[in-house]
DNA sequence: GTCTATAATACGATAGAC
DNA sequence: GTCTATCGTATTATAGAC
C-alpha cells in the first residue's frame, strides 16, 4: 500500500511527466508542475532537490512503463514480424498525441540534445530500450547481423513521419506511413 | 549600400538564426542574443518590439537563403533527380552541425509545435518551401500524381535519419541513411 | 537612432515554522 | 513530512538621456 508521501511523489511525477510532453523541458516550470499535481508550491523540493532530477524520474517512469510493455508484449505475441507490427501499431493508436506534441522521446531527445548534453544522455535511455527490444526482434526474424542498423532504421522510418505528419498536421500522412512501415517489415519477414 | 542601421539590424538577426539552432528558440535569451551580436543590450528593442518577431525576421532570412540556394539548383542542374540527390547531399555535407543540433527547421519545427502554435505555423514555412521545390522534381521526374506524397516522404525519411544519428552521435548512420534515400530515389527515376 | 539604467515579472531554489 | 514566505537571479521589456 502507498504511503501519503509516495503518492505525492506520484502525482508530481506524472504531472510533469505530462507537462514536459505537452510543453517540452525547458518551458516547462516549476509553478506548472506544482499547479498541474495540485501540490503547496515549495512542497515539490522535499522531493525533488532540481528540476535535472525530476526530469530524471519522469525518464525513469517512462523507462518502467515502456520494458514492461515490451515484455508483454513479447508474451503475449509469439512472432517477432507480429511484435514487430505491434510497436508500428502504437505510432497510429496514438495518432492525436502524436500530432499536437509529437513523439514523446523523439521530442525530448530532439529539445535536450542541442545544448543540454547531461540530460539528453539521460534522455536517449528512452531510445535504448525500444532500440535494444527491436533489434532482438529483427534478429528473431533471421537477421542477427543486420539488427541493430534494421532498429535504427526501424526508428528513423517512425520519428520522421511523425514529424512530417505533425508539421502538416495529417493524420492521414501518419497513417500511410505506417502502412508502408509494416510493408517494410513484411517484406524483410518474407525474405529473411 | 548598407546603412549601419541595416547592418546592426543584419548582425542581431544573424546572431539569433545561430543562436536558435544551437540552443533552441525557448533557451535563446535576449541577452543571449545582444551578446552574440555585439551590440548594447537595450538596442535591440528598437529594431525587435518582441521576440517572436525576431524569430519572424529569423524565419525570412532563412526563407530568403533557401529559396535562393534552391534556384539556383534549378538552374545549374538539369536533371531533375540530380537535383533531388543534391538537396540529399546537404544532409551528408552537414554532418557535425546536425549531430550537434539537429536539423534547423525540423528542431525548430518540433519545438514550437508543442504549445506555440503561431510561431509554429511560421516556421511551417520553412517545410513549405523545400516541399514544393521537392514536388516540382519529383513532378518533372515522372510522378505527377504523387510528387506531394513523394516530397513528404523524402523529408520524413531526411528527418528521421537526422534525429536517430543525432541521437546515437553515429555520422555513420547519417552517410548509410543518405545513401539508402538515394538508392530510393535511383529506383524511382529508373521505373517512372 | 543609439545606448544606459532600470522597471516588472517569472524563474529555480532555500530557510525555517509547523 | 508538509507548507509558507521569501531570496537571488535572469528574464522580457520600458523610460528617457544622449
Amino acid at each position: 500500500m502507498p504511503t501519503k508521501s509516495e503518492k505525492t511523489q506520484r502525482r508530481i511525477v506524472d504531472a510533469a511527466n505530462q507537462l514536459f510532453y505537452r510543453k517540452g523541458y525547458n518551458r516547462t516550470s516549476f509553478t506548472d508542475v506544482v499547479e498541474e499535481a495540485e501540490v503547496p508550491r515549495g512542497n515539490i523540493y522535499y522531493y525533488f532537490k532540481t528540476k535535472d532530477e525530476m526530469l530524471h524520474a519522469v525518464i525513469n517512469q517512462r523507462l518502467d512503463t515502456t520494458n514492461t510493455m515490451l515484455n508483454d508484449w513479447e508474451k503475449q505475441i509469439p512472432e517477432p514480424l507480429d511484435r514487430l507490427v505491434r510497436f508500428v501499431q502504437i505510432m497510429y493508436d496514438s495518432t492525436p498525441a502524436l500530432l499536437q506534441s509529437g513523439c514523446p522521446m523523439g521530442s525530448l531527445n530532439v529539445e535536450l540534445a542541442k545544448d543540454q548534453p547531461e540530460l539528453k544522455s539521460d534522455a536517449k535511455k528512452l531510445f535504448d530500450v525500444f532500440q535494444l527490444w527491436l533489434a532482438r526482434q529483427f534478429s528473431e526474424l533471421g537477421y542477427p547481423d543486420e539488427a541493430r542498423e534494421l532498429s535504427m532504421q526501424l526508428l528513423a522510418r517512425g520519428q520522421g513521419v511523425i514529424v512530417v505528419a505533425q508539421v502538416y498536421q495529417d493524420p492521414g500522412f501518419l497513417e500511410r506511413g505506417t502502412k508502408d512501415i509494416n510493408r517494410w517489415l513484411e517484406d524483410l519477414a518474407r525474405y529473411a
